[in-house]
DNA sequence: GTCTATACGCCGATAGAC
DNA sequence: GTCTATCGGCGTATAGAC
């Protein structure tokens, strides 16, 4: 893996190499069949290539091409995660930093979120961990953690903490993205960081 | 679709018949590895059947057997929804009823509930509904517009109170089905059902 | 580095004997 | 109603020309 593309800035202006375009067709495609109803000749199609061996001049197989994807995500989810922790000083601040960010990605790289939050890559990528697991959020339970122990969160099983938290955010946003919640994430943004918080938050205000 | 298992009665002592038998082994592997990690072949083999066209006399195609499960398994959720809301009044012990059947059939029935919550079906069963689509889910929807026309539930778009409740439920027996809380489902109901509950009901406790 | 051509295997599905 | 045998096709992957 000596290629990394940063796939959380799809926007970036730079015409794409045909490595960085395989990795987006295959990453739109993913998003939108899953992976196992996108085959390599879908993939070449999407990326302006021919014919699928062309593939095989980047990437070993089709299963390399998802966790490529997969690492980049997380790298970008770890990086942006460590830089939060860094400008901000309180669990609250940080885990609305965390929220911020991932309601803006919902709105400006679906795919991507659909990626994190909708597809079940232990199936295709079984040596992964679950989402729960992933670096960026062992941090955030260290962030929770934190926060009980400063008294700024209920002292609950923070892994529970995390099963709530996050069962509102990422239901929010999952339905967001299969449209069962019709407008963008951010209108719903500021009301579910408040629910959310709300919920584990020890001086809670109940609205 | 002339048979059908009551697959959320999977306990049941009768002897199971060969349509039943290949649902039962379906089921568990879908639960376990995916549907596209599951062959047919899988299937005959785990259930007692020594190849798979003997499947093909009671199922036209693998998609059918992955269709009668689904089926199957939103019918019992229906008309258990259904008597839950027959016997009780309010929309606060109907939702309570709903919650604690979902943590029992966790318990009782994990690969049922894995096929509820952890399967993305529309990758298979591309006509099909996502959950909060079912039958079973729209009246769950219908429960909260009325609770909230009772002023049970605070006055909020009843979808986005459906996206915080089961946010809620279906991330926590998710984390547990996936190992991710390490408790059965029995020990986090109460605590579960409270903070979801105090989360759209009009006058929390907050605890 | 991209394309042509092709190999290979797995799996879903069918025909037909018993 | 279960099994033997086999087909056909899709999709991954490779060899090699240009």
């Amino acid at each position: 893996m000596d290629q990394e593309i940063d796939t959380l800035q799809i926007s970036s202006e730079t015409p794409a190499q045909t490595p960085d375009k395989i990795l987006l067709a295959a990453l739109k495609l993913f998003a939108e069949k899953g992976y196992f109803n996108t085959s390599l000749t879908d993939i070449a199609n999407a990326a302006d290539i021919k014919i699928t061996s062309t593939i095989y001049q980047h990437f070993n197989n089709k299963q390399t091409i998802a966790l490529t994807l997969y690492n980049s995500i997380f790298d970008n989810l770890n990086a942006s995660v460590d830089e939060i922790r860094q400008t901000n000083e309180k669990s609250s601040e940080q885990l609305h930093g965390i929220v911020n960010l991932l309601f803006k990605l919902t709105d400006d790289a679906p795919d991507v979120m659909t990626f994190l939050l909708l597809l079940k890559t232990s199936d295709f990528l079984a040596e992964q961990k679950p989402l729960l697991e992933t670096p960026a959020f062992v941090k955030i339970l260290k962030i929770i953690q934190i926060g009980i122990r400063a008294g700024e969160i209920r002292n609950i099983d923070p892994m529970v903490a995390m099963a709530y938290f996050f069962g509102i955010i990422n239901n929010t946003l999952s339905m967001i993205l299969s449209g069962e919640l019709d407008k963008k994430a951010d209108a719903y943004q500021a009301q579910t960081w408040l629910a959310a918080w709300n919920l584990i938050a020890k001086k809670s205000t109940c609205f």
